[in-house]
DNA sequence: CATGAATGAGAGTTCATTCAT
DNA sequence: GATGAATGAACTCTCATTCAT
């Protein structure tokens, strides 16, 4: 009994202080992403993240055995943001009882796809977190399987757009064509609009956005009432 | 007599000698470009370029004042490339008499479009070029008066596909948005397909290009037709 | 009462580091002050100091965050020390008790201004500290505040020598004329000296240096005697 | 006769081409007196000498075979300029016949001491050229030989002081004392006038100095009396 | 005589990382 | 767990000097 009580009190300390190692953690990636927007990957040195951490440089290798260790954690972070935020997208009257099925899922398109754009949109070095870094990675931080994790994550951010794609009527090789070409738009808008290389994207690009969105739908629902059409001939 | 065979040698040994230079300075953009491409902008020191080009890397600022007009001039010769490949692009079956002037914009959209793209696709590391350029570059290499010049050399090389899409019927802003959003889309398809962040892009990426020109002429011709139908209401 | 002890311990450990600290410190600066007077300003770089006190170069850079702020320290030290032996300077056969206070001033004064002659001369490269400054300096180390605060300890050294003037009775504005006067005199006979330009200054300076202070020392009664008699025939 | 003839011929073409090489050699160093008067010696890079002089830094090789060879040269030259400085310093209201002689040496000591100073106060570099540089030279340009020409020609330009101190009195030690005296008083005003170490230094300089003259004449016409008194008493 | 390309050493500085305490 | 000292390699850039042309 009383080794018992010993184990159990033991396991309650290890997961408190598991806990508390992870708040720390937590509160390491905090700073490490405030200097990593501030500075760029690159001006954020490991002495400035442990500066706002409240820690000297030396301190930090007890959380993250590398400086790229950080980056994976703050990526994998950022992508956990990027699907709450999308999840979390509702159609807005929702409730509407007389709609259509497909309106509504063209409706949930709307939502969640401009849910993933905004987020980029409002966090813009969230996608260079995704896209600058890749080039010279990998020693430790980076491994293939964190890759394929962080892989998933993305599709997953994708996967409710690409349900309502289904809903509307696609087959599900097409819908995973247009949800890929999609992601290609929003993250070639985001770039564009970040670097400001042309003028045009620097406030306009969530209009261009709706735009691509519109024709997408329209798109969709001229096949799904071409294919209503061709069954009807049929019958 | 004499004086002026002097003077036609010497400019003749000048322009021979700057010939040279040219050369040699060719040569390190070479070295640089290389070096850039294989281990990014950062990665590329000024010592990896000399190396690559045979010098010490003191030789290097007889031919660039700085790594960074190194960089400039490396973007500005991927630009010129790249408005070489879209001029020189012809559309096929460019002949054909019976064709409408309609359908033969079409065709130059896509060939000029095209050639854009593949440009990129290409060169995958000339995509960087121009996008690397946020951090904290500018101090001597990159004046905002040559930011300005290289932004109009893009510009050029989307003009040929803004203008195809005028002569299919697009009034000016229509077309300007329209290829701005075909640039994005190139961006977005190019930059996803080389980080190979989602599988489907590595292999498809000028499928999906093609496609999403597919549905932009469609758009174009639709709305052509509609424009025509409406002034034959209204006569 | 715990965390009492723990406080004072950790206080104590505070103190101990910072003290070790400082000693180290003190160490570097021994080394960059050897070899500054060695190898000159320029000559002796970082590589240099770090080498003569067991370092690599970026290890100095935990002390100082650069080249300048070295330098400001060294220059800061050689004033203090320079302080310090003028105001540790004595009048020999100080307790005699029949002196007038005019005789008791002149000894005053040969014994600060000496201390200040002789600092300079068994130092001789504390002179150059306060001279090399002219080039390029500035940026970080040598900010405008620093460089009030050095001017201020250097007349302070000469201020007791100031004091000495108006005891024998000059004005205020005549003796620090005087004391400038002799401080240039000072520096002249120093550089001239080290540099060996003339041959007599090597081993005459000191003999130089008193012969200017006793024909000082004569000016001054001289002036004073006026002054008596002046006073006495305007009775 | 006829190879006599071409000797002549060949030495006067020497003759006039030693003279162009010369020429140009004056024009190589009035450039780099230039760079090094704005830059300071260190500031004054070879690039920099021959972008003055419209050469490049390798031509200067063919008139000076280092760095310090055109410092040695410079150094020679502004020695030159200042006893040339000296030597047509006359002595105001030079022909007042009453004169007394030793009026008369006190006035060439005014002017000549004056003259020596002012050529440092209005060229405040070739105070540096002489005194800063010493320092880490010698190798090629500045080799012992000259370095004693050098003192010579500084020796030279005090003479005439010394000279008129003699005339006044002095017998010949005290009269070397008394220049080498004035002659560190001399450079340590203008030293700290150039530096701006005190206040004081930047504008008073000059009555500084003629303080320093009044005060010297003063005493030489004191001990001139004293000794014809003396003279007078033995008698 | 002059050029311009090139060298090689060296400058100050930054940085991720390690490790004894 | 955290510190602070230290490393060692890397960085861009400058410079006096050499030499084939």
């Amino acid at each position: 009994m009383a080794s018992s009580t010993k184990i159990v009190a033991e396991t309650a300390r290890g997961a408190r202080q598991r806990t508390i190692a992870d708040l720390r953690k937590r509160h390491v990636l905090l700073a490490a992403r405030a200097a990593f927007f501030e500075l760029g990957l690159e001006g954020a040195s490991m002495r400035e993240i442990a500066k706002r951490a409240g820690y000297t440089a030396g301190a930090l290798y007890s959380y993250f055995s590398s400086k790229e260790e950080i980056y994976a954690a703050l990526l994998g972070e950022s992508l956990e943001n990027l699907n709450a935020r999308v999840q979390s997208a509702t159609v807005q009257g929702q409730g509407s009882p007389g709609l259509l099925p497909r309106a509504k899922a063209a409706a949930t398109l709307r939502a969640k796809a401009g849910a993933f754009f905004d987020f980029y949109r409002d966090n813009p070095r969230d996608l260079d977190l995704g896209f600058y870094l890749l080039p010279g990675m990998e020693p430790r931080g980076l491994t293939p399987e964190l890759n394929r994790q962080l892989n998933a994550r993305l599709r997953d951010a994708l996967a409710p757009t690409q349900r309502a794609l289904v809903e509307m009527g696609s087959d599900a090789a097409k819908a995973e064509q247009e949800v890929a070409a999609l992601f290609a738009h929003i993250v070639g808008l985001l770039l564009l609009s970040h670097t400001g290389r042309i003028r045009m994207f620097r406030d306009e690009s969530r209009a261009m956005f709706d735009r691509y969105v519109d024709n997408l739908v329209d798109r969709e629902q001229l096949a799904a009432g071409a294919r209503k059409r061709a069954a009807g001939t049929r019958r």
